[in-house]
DNA sequence: GTATAACCGAGACGGTACGTCAGGTCTTGAT
DNA sequence: ATCAAGACCTGACGTACCGTCTCGGTTATAC
C-alpha cells in the first residue's frame, strides 16, 4: 500500500523544474554544459534540494531522456522484416533528435563510472528495444519465416540496427537520416537474419 | 627540408612520457580519470609545459590513440567481400582493445565541443578507413562485381560496417566479438551493397 | 539590530587561523612572503575559502595591522605641546614595531593599485590619526595658545610629525628610536605650528 | 687599465632600450607593473639578455632612478637656513616627480629583501644626501653659527626634512607641493637643528 | 494541537582541477 | 661570450564545480 513518509514531502514543482531546466541545457549545449550550479540556477534552487532528488547531473540527464523516449510500443505487422522496420524507425526518430545527438556521447561515457546511471539505462532503455526484436523474431519463427529461432543472436541484430544510427549520430562526418535510412538497414538486418538461419534472400524490394 | 625553427627544442622525453603516463590512465581509469594535473604529476613534468604541446587532455589522449591505431593498410584480396572483412577485421581489433573501450564514448564527447579535436580525429581516423572502403568499391566495379558504382553510398556502408562494432563497444549490454564477428558482418556489408545496386544476394556462405 | 543574514555564517575559526598565519608571517618574512597560497596552507584551508572574506594578501595584511594598532586614544593633556606628543608617542610605538617595519612598504605600494584596500587604510588609520591632531589644534586655540587655527594647515603638521618616523623605518640607514624622540619631534612639530602663526618660540626645553 | 673581457661585448642599444622601456612602464603603471616579461618584450630583447645586465626588475627600476636623479650637487649659500632649504628643494623636486610617486613604495619594500638594491639605494641616494646636510652644518659650525657641532644627529634632521616629503608622496590622502613647502619644513629643520644646541629660535621669516 | 520529521533557500566548506602568468635557468643555433 | 628564441621547473594566481555541511525557517503528516 506504499505508506506515505513522515515529514514534509517533496515538492512535485521542483522536480518538473529541474528537469525542464535540465532539458533546455541538454537541446542547446549538450552533457558538457551540464552542471549541477547551473541547473539548481536556472530552476531557482539549490544543491542541496537538487541531491535529495538525484545523485547527480547525469542521472537527471537520463531522466530528462528517460520522459521522452521510454516507453517503446511493440506493432505486430505480420512480417519479420515490416516488424524490424517499425522498430528501426522509432529508433532513428529517437536518436536523431537533438536532445540525443547532443548527449549520448555523455551520457555513454557516464555509464562506463556510474553503475546507477548504467543499470537505469539498460534496464529502461536497452532491455524493451531487445525485447521488441525478440519478440519480431519469436513472432517470425512461429508463422515459419524462420527455419529455427536458436540460430539468431538477438544481441547482434540489434547492434546491426541501432550501431548504424549512432554510427552516423556520434561521429562527426554523420550526415542527416534521409526517408529510407530506417527502410534500407531493416532489410539489410532482416538479410542478415535470414541468412544467419541459411535461408537464401528473396528479391530486393 | 622542414628547416630547423629558432629556439630551443620540444623535450621529446616529456612528451612521451606524457603519452605513457596518457596511455596508462586510459587503459586503468578511462577518460573521465584524464586530468591535465595528474598526468604532468605521473609525468613529471608542469601545467605551462603540457599546454605547449597539447590544447588539452582530449587533445592528448587523441594522440595516444592515434600512435596505436592511426594507419591502416590497403589490401586488395581480389574481392569486394574479402575487402570489406579485411576492414571488418581491422577495426573490429582496434575498437574492441582496452583502450579503446575505455575512451572512445569520452572522445566523441569532446569531438562536440572541440573544433581542433573533431579535426583531428575525421582526418586521421575516420577519412582512412572510409577511403579505404571506397577504393574496395571502386576495385569491385573495375571487377564487374558490382553494376554501377554511384548507387552505393560510401558513407552509409561505413556506418552499417563501423556501426554494430561500436555499439557493441558503447552500450552497456555489449558482448565481447567472437572470432566471426567481423566475417558475418562484413558478408551482411556485403550484401546490402549488391543490394542498393539491384543484385540479388548469392548463397550465404 | 544586525539582522542576520541567510545561509551558513563564516567560520570564525577559520578567519582568526588566517588572521593568525598571516601575522605571523608578516612577522617573519614580511610583506613579499605574503601569498594567498601559503597562508591556506598554513591555516589549513583553500583559496576559495580565503577569497571569501578577503579580497587578496593584502586586504588580509591590512586587517592584521588594522586589529593591532586600529583604535587610538585622545588624550587631552591641557597643552598643545603634551597633546602632540602623546600622538607622537603612540605613533613611534605603533610604527617601530616589526609588523609595521616589514609590511609598511608593501602594503604602501599595495594601495597604490587597490582602491578598496587605500580606502580602508585612509580610513582606519590615516582619518584618526589626523582627527587627533585636529582635535588637539582646535583646543589649542580655544585655549588662546594659538592666535589663528587657520593658519595651521593640519595635514602638514600631521606630515611634518609621521614623516621623520615613516623614513626612519623605511630607510635603510634608518636607526632605532631612542627614548626621547616622540618628544623632540613633537615640540619641532609645535614650533612650526606656532611659526605658522607667527608666534616666536619660547625657551626650549 | 681596465683590461678587455675576451668574447663578445654586451650591445650598449639593448641596455638603453631596456632603460628606456622600464623608464616608461614605471611612469606608466608603476613598480607592481614592471615585470622582466614586459620589459624585455619591450624592449625588443630577451630574458637571459637581460639577466645578464641585471639582477631583477627592482635592479633596473633602481637604475632608471639613479639615472635621472643619482648626482646631487652642494651649494653653499652662506647660511644654514640656505643651504637646508637648497637641499630642500632638491629633494621636494625629486620625489614628487611622477617616477618616484609611481615607485618609491615598491623599491622600498624590495629593499627589505634584495641586499644589492639596498646597497646601491644607501649608497647613491641616501648618502650623498646624508652628506650635503652634514657639509652644511659643518659650515654652519664654522661660521660660528651653532655653537657645538657634536649636539646635532644629522640622521635625524636628514629624516625630519626627508620624512614629510616622504609622507606626502606615499600617504594616499598627501596632496601636492605648494611653492613654498620646501622653504617651510627647511625652516622647520633648522629651528629643530637650533634647539637642538640650545639656541632660541629667531624672528619667523 | 502540537510534535516530529523532512523539506527548502542560502551559502560556507574542503577538495580538485582549470588555464595563465611570472620568475629565473637552460638549450639550441647563429653572430 | 653575446644574442634571439623559446622550452623548462617552480610556484602562485583567481575561478569553477563537486558533494557535504550548517544555519534559519517552512510544511505536511502523526500522535
Amino acid at each position: 500500500m506504499a505508506k506515505r513518509q513522515p515529514g514534509r514531502p517533496f515538492s512535485t514543482e521542483i522536480t518538473t523544474d529541474l528537469l525542464e531546466a535540465a532539458e533546455r541545457a541538454m537541446e542547446r549545449g549538450g552533457y558538457s554544459n551540464l552542471t549541477v550550479d547551473t541547473l539548481v540556477r536556472e530552476a531557482g534552487t539549490t544543491r542541496a534540494t537538487f541531491y535529495r532528488r538525484f545523485t547527480g547531473a547525469s542521472h537527471l540527464a537520463f531522466e530528462v531522456l528517460a520522459a521522452k523516449f521510454g516507453d517503446v510500443g511493440d506493432t505486430d505487422t505480420g512480417s519479420l522484416l515490416g516488424d524490424l522496420t517499425e522498430v528501426q524507425r522509432a529508433d532513428v526518430q529517437m536518436l536523431s533528435s537533438q536532445l540525443m545527438r547532443n548527449n549520448l556521447a555523455g551520457l555513454l561515457e557516464a555509464m562506463r563510472t556510474d553503475d546507477q546511471v548504467r543499470e537505469l539505462f539498460t534496464e529502461r532503455f536497452l532491455a524493451p528495444r531487445r525485447e521488441s526484436i525478440r519478440l519480431a523474431v519469436d513472432r517470425a519463427a512461429e508463422r515459419g519465416e524462420l527455419g529455427a529461432v536458436p540460430g539468431i543472436d538477438i544481441e547482434e541484430l540489434r547492434d546491426l540496427m541501432i550501431g548504424p544510427i549512432i554510427a552516423r549520430i556520434l561521429l562527426p562526418t554523420g550526415g542527416g537520416f534521409d526517408a529510407e535510412f530506417a527502410e534500407r538497414t531493416a532489410e539489410t538486418a532482416h538479410r542478415h537474419a535470414l541468412a544467419a538461419v541459411g535461408i537464401a534472400t528473396p528479391e530486393p524490394a
